[in-house]
Order: structure tokens, then C-alpha cells, then sequence
DNA sequence: TGTCTCATTTTTTTT
DNA sequence: AAATGAGACA
């Protein structure tokens, strides 16, 4: 039964059969992590142990997946399907569904997603009379995170000084009241948002007695998987599960932390052993995943780094080769250079397509790379990027199914209401959320039954809002008894969402109708693998998955084998024969916004991430010029190439390609990151005014620009004929002052094909 | 109200 | 480049 020890080195067999009390685990990169974490649970269960006893958490959906395919390979997949075994964030809200009750909350409670709780923000900011430019969703969204993270409700934030204090910096005195409202408004919705599900998980168990006991001797044998990106929240909900047993263990490596954007606390695998007294510490150090080169080359890069638990990763692999670093003139040429490693390597066998991923530190990146993987026709694939479910069709015909599960779900009913257009206007609504927010009642309320709260709004607009209701509403006992699928397709159907989707023959229509179509086979798909385990799916159930499903493998039917392009966030956990590592310049990897000496250590270990995905080769591009934002910038190589030893770069691909830019507009540079109030007069106008010598428009309406760098002025071209000045890039485009005669007295820079001169 | 046009802003990573 | 916001106009 259990000679699969055997496939174990001394240091992964002991701590997968060291069961009993608290272990930590530091697993370097590469070194078997998973593995212990997969048949550490075989082993568990060829011991006896129950499969529902244990729980198993992980960072991704992903990775629950993969896990538990291995151990059904293991064990057999009778065993398998029974592991309490996901993401935080599903097995709690399982659990809080199940317990609803307790936290005040309905059963039927919505997930808002990132979207959904900015919206949230943005509406309060409104109401409150802030200014929206000084109070960004985005910022108190992530302050808002940041403190439930931390187990600080908005009570508990108004009495934090260091919080109010650095609000005060920030000039968000109002922050508070935000907090505050916000979780009235999320509340009222029936709805909870990521960090609720953390928040609430751990509030249940703090606050009844009965529910820790309940499910501290179901949980009897927990493991963490990722413990390095963990919150302070987490950890407390962990603790409080494990106890009395302790047996838990969690594994993870602190140089590989990468997610504290998100709350996670390094602090956490730093402090476990005092957390959980008596904690085994096992190290596992032999990477069996890359050359010598490569785990070298990571380590030399990772020492840069203080604080970190001291350990010695090794590789018993061949040497290999050095990481070959190369340089490019601009993003085009390196993703050119991409594309053409990629075919040579396939063609000499290094490795088939799906053995190739190219990361980068942004997803703005992947363009270039795209294009130039397409002119060389090579498959690919993206992950990560625009999620199905994250695209407007799919979360329109979301909302519809939750606003008749969840009517108090505000967000999904703005989603809705008025598409397709049904006549509901921004002052209608505007109205009815006034009325609604006074009454202290969700929208729907309000739309159901107009007159009960004295709506002002014309007689007309309120037989509008009715009529929705009573749409919303005949829905309602449908989504009780029919099945998810039959329910969907009704919906979508008698919404008419499919039809204007169908009616539109734009390309993008098209698409989306594709799209729907392929929701609606989700689900059909959803509700015929449940069939299949004896149980009925509502579209509550699918529902429940749907909300916390994000990188979903878009299952591609096709078996071709495809590079990968992710971020490199993305990932974590992956490893391929060849690598190669985009954008190493500084401003874009380390990002702009590290400043900190702990936020370059983390962009330093996100570099790390990367080098050791790789198993064979790794490749290391930077380019000179860069189009970002509409702009070009210019940049220079990144500070962590010099954080690598010598020894281990190959850098004759660097000595080739540079050419400096043989004139640079002086304005291109000082331009960037300019403060606004530093700005009388629009930027562009001014650049515009200053090349040519002409006067911009009396009214200083700012114009359309884009000039290339290293670009040659000539003469430009005017709409009138008059040809003035030409800014010449390169030899392949050129940019054409004009100047624009019908209406205002605008100026236009259009980019246009060279004809050479 | 809805649609179009023009201007401005955006800057990371994700459960 | 792309997304968002504001304002004009039908």
C-alpha cells in the first residue's frame, strides 16, 4: 500500500510521515513540494485515515486540481473525492454557506467580486460628496482589504491611531466612514466580498464555541500549501482550526513570497514555530527541477535579500548552459527575438511548443509578444489575461441569475436593469438608489414597489421599474425547481439577452454570442458531471462555484501543444524546459511602484519565481524603448541583472543589438511623470507648439500625440497640404503633423506607412 | 434617454 | 492603447 516512499528522497519521507503535531516545511523552489504535500495525504489515508478528516488548502484553484488528480492516481479516486480540499476561499464559503445563519447572513448570499466592491466604493464616495479623484475606489478598495486582512473591523479601524494617522497623510480623512458604509451596503446586499469570506470564516469560529469543536474534529489533519502568502487572518483561522490536535502542516518558502499586495504576510512561515510550539522544521534543499546554472544563478540573485530563513538549494543536474541575457532596440524587437527563439529551439528538439513559456511582470505586456508570435505562427497561450468570466456578456448574464437568487444583490440589478435597454436611465436609477439607500432597503425593493417608497419619478419610468421587477420575479421559482441549465437558457432566453446578442452582426457580437452559448454549455456541463454523483444542480449551486472560479483552464478542445505567456504571478508553482523572462528594465520589472527596500525584495523574489521555473534553459530580454501608455519611454536595463553572478549570464546577446536613439526630442523625457498642477497649458499641446512653431488653439484644447522616439524630424505634412515637418522612425513608420481644418483649430499627429523619402 | 465625440487619465501582481 | 468621463445633441 504504501511503497511509494520509496519515491522519496530522506528529508520529503520524513516529512510526509511525521503526521502527528505541528510541522513546517520549507521546501526551496523546486524541490518536491507538491509531492510531499500529495503523498503526505495518500499517506495519511493508506494509515486509516478518513478522507473527510482532512483538510487541504491551497492558493489556487489550479493547484486544488492538480492535487487532487495526483492523489487519485495514488490512492484511487473513491478516496480522493472525499479530501476537504480547495482554495481558502471555496472551503470557507462552503463552510459559510452551511452556516449562514450564525453571521446573520442568508444562505443564498452573493460574491462581489473585485468589480463589484469598487462600484460599491464608488457610489459611497458619490453620495458622501467626495471628490472622486482624491478618494479612488481602487485605493480605499485595497485599504478596505487591507484591514479586514488584518481582522479590523470598521470599528476597530476608526480606533486605530496609526490608521488614521496615515489616512491623514493620505488625505482620505473620510476613509472610516467608507469602511463603515461599505460593509452596511455589503451587508444589506446579502453579499460578501473576497476578504468577507476570510473575515467572516474566522469571526464564526471566534464567536461559537460549538462550530470550532465541530470543525476542529472534522479538520482532524490540515495542510497549507503556499503558507508564505497567507494573511494575518488566515493564520488565525487556521490556528484556531487545528487546536487541540495541531496536526498541521504547512509548507512553503519564504523566498518565493510574492503576494503581499494582498495581505500576505511573510511573517507568518517566519513565525509558525512560535505560533504552534513543539513545530518540526524540515527543509527540503536538493531542486530536482533545474541545472546547476539555474539554481545557481537564482541563489546568487536571492542572497541580495535580507531576512531570509537560511538555507542551501542545490542542484544534482548537469551544469547546463549560462542564462543567456540579451538586449533589444524596443518591445517589438523583443518580442521578434521571442518568437524566433522559440522556433529555433523547437526546430533544433530542445522542446516542443508547450515546452516554452515566456513571462513577464505585466499583463500589458503579453501584445507585442502575441503579435510576434502570430507573424511566426507559432500557438500559443494565454492565461490569465481577460478571464471568461470576467468579460461584460458573461457577468451581464451572471447578474441575472444572481439578482433572482439574491434580489438584494444591488449590484447585479444595476447590472441589469437596463440592459438590454429597457428605457431605465441614470436618473431613474439615481433615484431609486437614493430612495432605496434612505429607506435603508435594497434597490429592488424600491423598483418591486415604487409608490411604497415614494419615488419621484414619473408615472411612466415607475411602470418601467415594475415591469422589471415583475420579470425578475417570475424567474424566482424557476431557479428553485429547474435545473441550472434549463433555468439559464429561460433566462437568457426571455431577457432577451441572447437575442440582441444574436442580432447584432458586428464581429464582437458574434463573439459574444458565442460566448453566452459557451456559458450556458458550462453550465449544462456543471450540471451534468453533478448528475453523475447523484445530485441535483440549481443555478445557486453553480452560482456558488462561479464566483470564486478565475484563471478556469477555458478547457481548449484542441490538443496542440502551445508556449505559455503568463504573468509571472501566474506562474508560481509551474515549471517548463525553456524559459525566458520578458522586460527586465528598471520602472517595469522592478515595477515603478516599489520603492521600499521591502518592496524591491519582493519584485527581487518575484524574479526569483521566474528563474526557477526553468528547467533546461532561461532566456533574459530587455529592451531600450518601450511603448507604454500610448507613449514611448525609454529605460534603461534592470538593477537585478546586476544581482546575478557573472559566472552564470551568458551576455554576448546584449553586445549586438543596442542602438541609442540618434536624437531624442528633449520633451519626450522631461514630460514623463509630470505632476498635472505643473501643467498650464496640456502637455501635448505644448510639445505640439514647441516642434512646430505654431500657437495652439485659443481655447488649449489638448491634442491627440504620438511621437516615436528616435524619430528624425523632416517637415510635417498639414491637412491643407502644406507640408512642414515629418518625423521619420527607423525607417518603417512615420508620424505626420496635421493640421485639422473643419471644426476647432485642432492639432492631430497621425501615425502613417512610410513611403521612403 | 441614449448616443456620439472629444478629452483625460491610467500606470502591477489576484483569490 | 485602452478605458473612463464629460458634454453636446438628437
Amino acid at each position: 500500500m504504501s511503497e511509494f516512499l520509496n519515491e522519496l528522497n530522506e528529508a520529503q519521507r520524513a516529512a510526509v510521515v511525521n503526521t502527528e503535531g505541528p510541522s513546517l516545511v520549507i521546501a526551496g523552489a523546486g524541490s518536491g513540494k507538491t509531492r510531499v504535500l500529495t503523498y503526505r495525504i495518500a499517506w495519511l489515508l493508506s494509515q486509516g485515515v478518513s478522507p473527510s478528516n482532512i483538510l487541504a488548502l491551497t492558493f489556487t484553484n489550479k493547484a486544488a486540481r492538480e492535487m487532487k488528480e495526483r492523489i487519485a492516481r495514488l490512492v484511487g479516486d473513491k478516496y480522493a473525492r472525499y479530501l476537504w480540499m480547495g482554495t481558502f476561499h471555496s472551503v470557507f464559503s462552503k463552510i459559510l454557506r452551511q452556516e449562514s445563519a450564525r453571521i446573520d447572513y442568508g444562505h443564498d448570499y452573493t460574491i462581489y467580486d473585485s468589480t463589484d466592491s469598487k462600484s460599491v466604493i464608488k457610489q459611497i464616495v458619490k453620495e458622501m460628496g467626495l471628490d472622486e479623484k482624491q478618494y479612488k475606489p481602487g485605493m480605499i478598495a485595497s485599504r478596505i482589504s487591507m484591514a479586514k486582512n488584518n481582522l479590523l473591523s470598521p470599528v476597530d479601524y476608526a480606533g486605530n491611531r496609526a490608521l488614521i494617522e496615515d489616512d491623514k497623510r493620505a488625505r482620505l480623512y473620510r476613509m472610516q466612514d467608507i469602511y463603515f458604509a461599505y460593509n452596511k451596503r455589503l451587508k444589506q446586499a446579502n453579499a460578501m466580498d473576497f476578504d468577507d469570506l476570510l473575515f467572516n470564516m474566522n469571526l464564526l469560529l471566534e464567536q461559537n464555541e460549538d462550530l470550532r469543536e465541530k470543525y476542529s474534529s472534522i479538520f482532524r489533519y490540515i495542510l497549507v500549501d503556499e503558507y508564505q502568502d497567507t494573511n494575518y487572518c488566515q493564520s488565525r483561522i487556521v490556528k484556531q482550526l487545528a487546536e487541540p490536535l495541531n496536526n498541521i502542516c504547512v509548507v512553503g518558502d519564504d523566498a518565493q513570497s510574492i503576494y503581499s499586495f494582498r495581505g500576505a504576510n511573510i511573517d507568518n512561515i517566519l513565525g509558525f514555530r512560535n505560533m504552534f510550539g513543539g513545530a518540526q522544521l524540515f527543509k527540503l534543499e536538493r531542486n530536482y527541477r533545474s541545472t546547476q546554472n539555474i539554481v545557481d544563478a537564482a541563489n546568487s540573485l536571492i542572497k541580495k535579500n535580507e531576512g531570509q530563513i537560511r538555507k542551501n538549494v542545490y542542484s544534482e543536474k548537469e551544469a547546463g548552459e549560462r542564462l543567456h541575457v540579451s538586449a533589444h532596440e524596443n518591445d517589438r524587437h523583443e518580442g521578434e527575438f521571442i518568437a524566433k527563439t522559440i522556433q529555433q529551439g523547437k526546430r533544433s528538439g530542445k522542446a516542443q511548443y508547450d515546452g516554452f513559456a515566456v513571462l513577464y511582470r505585466t499583463n500589458a505586456q503579453s501584445r507585442v509578444i502575441e503579435d510576434e508570435l502570430r507573424k511566426l505562427g507559432i500557438p500559443y497561450r494565454i492565461y490569465g489575461s481577460v478571464s471568461f468570466y470576467q468579460r461584460k456578456e458573461i457577468k451581464d448574464a451572471i447578474a441575472y441569475f444572481r439578482l433572482v437568487v439574491n434580489p438584494s444583490d444591488d449590484e447585479a440589478l444595476l447590472r441589469v436593469i437596463n440592459f438590454p435597454a429597457r428605457g431605465i436611465g441614470e436618473t431613474t436609477m439615481r433615484r431609486v438608489l437614493d430612495t432605496a439607500h434612505r429607506a435603508d432597503v435594497p434597490a429592488f425593493a424600491v423598483v418591486s414597489d415604487p409608490q411604497r417608497y415614494a419615488l419621484e419619478s414619473a408615472a411612466a419610468a415607475q411602470k418601467k421599474l415594475t415591469g422589471f421587477a415583475a420579470l425578475i420575479n417570475s424567474f424566482r421559482e424557476q431557479a428553485q425547481t429547474e435545473d441550472a441549465y434549463v433555468f439559464a437558457q429561460n433566462v437568457l432566453k426571455q431577457t432577451a439577452v441572447m437575442s440582441a446578442a444574436l442580432a447584432d452582426k458586428s464581429a464582437e457580437g458574434q463573439d459574444r454570442y458565442d460566448n453566452l452559448q459557451e456559458l450556458l454549455g458550462s453550465i449544462h456541463e456543471f450540471s451534468d458531471a453533478r448528475r453523475q454523483q447523484g445530485e441535483e444542480t440549481k443555478i445557486t449551486d453553480f452560482l456558488a462555484e462561479v464566483s470564486l472560479l478565475t484563471d478556469q483552464d477555458e478547457h481548449l478542445d484542441d490538443e496542440t501543444p502551445r508556449v505559455s505567456l503568463m504573468t509571472i504571478h501566474a506562474a508560481k508553482g509551474l515549471e517548463f524546459p525553456v524559459v525566458i523572462i520578458a522586460g527586465l528594465e528598471e520602472q517595469l520589472f522592478p515595477s515603478a511602484f516599489a520603492e521600499s527596500v521591502r518592496e524591491i525584495e519582493e519584485e527581487r523574489r518575484l524574479f526569483y519565481v521566474a528563474i526557477t521555473r526553468a528547467e533546461r534553459e532561461c532566456y533574459i530580454t530587455y529592451a531600450r524603448q518601450r511603448f507604454r501608455n500610448g507613449q514611448i519611454v525609454f529605460s534603461s536595463p534592470s538593477r537585478f541583472l546586476k544581482d546575478i553572478d557573472e559566472q552564470y549570464l551568458d551576455r554576448s546577446g546584449e553586445k549586438r543589438t543596442i542602438v541609442q536613439p540618434q536624437w531624442q526630442p528633449s520633451w519626450l523625457q522631461s514630460e514623463w511623470r509630470r505632476e498635472p498642477e505643473e501643467r498650464p497649458m496640456p502637455a501635448a499641446t505644448r510639445k505640439l507648439s514647441k516642434t512646430t512653431g505654431m500657437q495652439p488653439s485659443a481655447d488649449k484644447k489638448p491634442i491627440e500625440t504620438a511621437f516615436a522616439a528616435g524619430s528624425r524630424v523632416r517637415h510635417a505634412t498639414f491637412g491643407d497640404g502644406t507640408v512642414r515637418e515629418t518625423f521619420e522612425e527607423n525607417g518603417n513608420e512615420k508620424i505626420v503633423v496635421r493640421f485639422d481644418t473643419k471644426g476647432e483649430k485642432t492639432l492631430l499627429l497621425k501615425f502613417a506607412k512610410l513611403e521612403r523619402l
